[in-house]
RNA sequence: UGACCUGUGGUGUAAUUGGCAACACGUCUGAUUCUGGUUCAGAAGAGUCUAGGUUCGAGCCCUAGCAGGUCAACCA
């Protein structure tokens, strides 16, 4: 793992964010450190796009010899839970990355935060407002229109010392009051004008319980946090931009050396086809649309994790897709290139049908059976060669037979001839139908010479087709999970009822599969290339007597790609 | 009618102090192949949002536009 992530760092192109702390290291800034940090709010799973903020943070600590921490942004009790925080750690170790000691809550700063607002009230920067949510909405004005000023913006230090005392102790309810810092009602930044930064919430707080009933806002704590921690780079996403100027106002009444802090925005992932909105995401949870967060459809880590992506191939997908402040679409289709690169160099083949066609080999002696040998991964000599049983009965794909084969159909059709892969060359003499005409078996004869991949008289066949000898195959379950979107949803941000656009066939389970017998003695989360039909992955639910497998991106094909013109 | 941000092949990104627009995905050819995969070789596709300007020379600098995004939660 290390090597691959070395790798990356070394082929990783300088951007606008390189550029910048290149610059402020070249000024000395902040002793020349390089610290950053994650910062999720634990309100949900981690996704695809927080993997992007993850390996940028955690890449950045790494290319510059600084470090990393991990913080939870849980300053609002009403929406967050420790099961969100657990998940989000094991995420993102999974991805390869460590905080090591530097795990940080927003929570542990609620005494700081506090005694700040304190000192803002006793500067004079603070006051209390008794007016309710509507009222100090409108008086904010638009971004067109500058607002007004709240008639208890002028209260005396006193006062506001008091009253903000008294919020603290819980004498009033929710809404009655708020927290504001003072700065200038008439700004073109919304955000200066007064903004909230202390609320009443008489929430139970995952850490924190019952003891406090005023919480920060998120604006109160980010920078704050940021500069207790030591950051010296707190990269966020493009929609905090407008929000800097109020970062850097807290951070200057904080200031009292020479470093800080500096907010630095970048875009967001979107990737086609895919719902990237935690809000989405967790009503398709909530309603039952998928088996949860980890659902294998969903774009979650846990998902993509459970569906068999790889770190490596998630880490480099972030390293291929460069990090900008343009705020575009990225194809899904890099996303499952970066799969399809690693697994096919590490991933075992193997063969398993999933729509099973049984063939009888009417020249193969009925009691025989024998060991052929096939390759474990052309690509890497060193995985080796298994031996795979073959007999007188096998199964073969369902789609690799038609009875009336098109232009072009390279394999097998009545009188037609393939080669087994691995074993011998088969010749279709017999169409076996039931009433109804459907074809329920094949009869064959091979060439007891043609073992090896040479025919006795030198003849070539262009189908080579897997199976799998039915007295020896192991009955497992397959699911294939597709993109839970159709080409309909081109936009994980936009607001449209995205579940009209769900994929019906999103999820396929096939029970009448067979796979090789090597699965018995493999272990869960292995990765596997079935021939010809993707690569696969053992689903950790599975046992070694139900194996089930879940695909985790297919291959490509060109042959049904072709039949699609 | 405001403030801030962003415009480079279909998509995502590059382009040292201005110097022939590069890479990856995708697409399309051809070769190889015990799987129509893989691998290898090659091709098409942008003249950099527009219009001016500076310059021997502009994707990079200047001016004016145009287009898209963000901001009006006691969310983050």
């Amino acid at each position: 793992m290390a090597e691959t992530t070395n790798s990356n760092t070394e082929t990783k192109k300088a951007n606008f964010i390189h550029a910048q702390i290149d610059a402020d290291l070249a000024a000395g800034k902040n002793d020349k450190r390089v610290h950053t940090r994650f910062p999720p709010e634990p309100n949900g799973y981690l996704h695809i796009g927080h993997a992007k903020s993850i390996c940028l943070n955690f890449g950045l600590a790494q290319k510059y010899g600084g470090k990393t921490n991990l913080r939870f942004d849980d300053t609002n009790p009403s929406k967050e839970e420790t099961e969100y925080v657990e998940s989000i750690m094991e995420d993102v170790h999974w991805l390869g990355f460590d905080w090591e000691d530097r795990l940080y809550y927003a929570s542990n700063f609620f005494p700081k935060l506090h005694a700040f607002a304190i000192q803002l009230i006793k500067e004079g920067k603070a006051y209390v407002d008794d007016q309710n949510a509507e009222t100090i909405s409108e008086q904010k004005g638009t971004p067109q229109k500058p607002g007004i000023e709240s008639p208890f913006r002028n209260r005396t230090i006193e006062e506001n010392l008091d009253l903000f005392e008294r919020m603290t102790a819980g004498e009033f309810d929710e809404g009655e009051k708020v927290l504001r810092a003072k700065i200038d009602m008439t700004s073109p930044n919304m955000h200066m004008r007064d903004p909230i930064i202390y609320r009443i919430m008489k929430a139970h707080h995952h850490r924190t319980g019952d003891k406090w009933c005023v919480y920060p806002m998120y604006d109160f704590a980010h920078g704050q946090c940021d500069y207790w921690e030591g950051i010296t780079h707190s990269i966020c996403t493009l929609e905090f931009e407008v929000h800097r100027p109020l970062y850097d106002w807290f951070v200057d009444q904080l200031m009292d050396s020479d470093y800080r802090p500096r907010q630095i925005e970048f875009s967001r992932l979107n990737l086609t086809y895919t719902v990237m909105s935690k809000r989405k995401l967790l009503e398709l949870v909530k309603d039952n649309h998928v088996n949860g967060w980890d659902d294998p459809r969903m774009p979650t880590i846990s998902g993509l994790r459970r569906r068999g992506y790889t770190p490596e191939s998630i880490r480099n997908f972030s390293d291929k897709i460069g990090v900008t402040k343009v705020d575009g679409t990225t194809d899904v289709s890099l996303l499952e290139f970066s799969v399809r690169e690693h697994l096919n160099k590490t991933a075992q083949r193997v063969m398993g049908v999933l729509d099973p066609l049984k063939v009888v080999i009417t020249n193969y002696p009925e009691d025989q059976e024998e060991m052929l040998s096939a390759v474990n991964n052309p690509e890497d000599e060193n995985m080796g060669r298994r031996d795979v049983p073959f007999s007188r009965e096998v199964y073969i794909e369902r789609n690799d037979f038609m009875e009336n084969p098109p232009r072009k159909f390279f394999r097998l059709g009545p009188d037609r001839e393939v080669r087994l892969r691995y074993g011998y060359l088969i010749k279709c003499n017999e169409v076996i139908k039931d009433e109804e005409g459907n074809v329920t078996e094949l009869h064959c004869t091979y060439d007891s010479e043609s073992k090896g991949g040479k025919s006795s008289d030198g003849r070539k066949v262009k189908g080579v087709v897997h199976w799998v000898s039915a007295k020896h195959a192991v009955k497992a379950e397959v699911r294939l999970y597709d993109r839970l979107f159709t080409d309909e949803e081109p936009d994980g941000h936009k607001d449209v009822d995205f579940k009209a656009f769900m994929n019906p066939d999103s999820l396929k389970v096939l029970n009448e599969c067979y796979i090789e017998p090597f699965v018995k003695n493999s272990k869960p989360l292995d990765h596997f290339q079935f021939e010809r039909l993707g690569y696969f992955n053992m689903d950790p639910d599975s046992t070694a007597d139900n194996p089930v497998f879940n695909r985790t991106v297919a291959l490509r094909d060109s042959w049904a790609k072709a039949q699609k013109k």
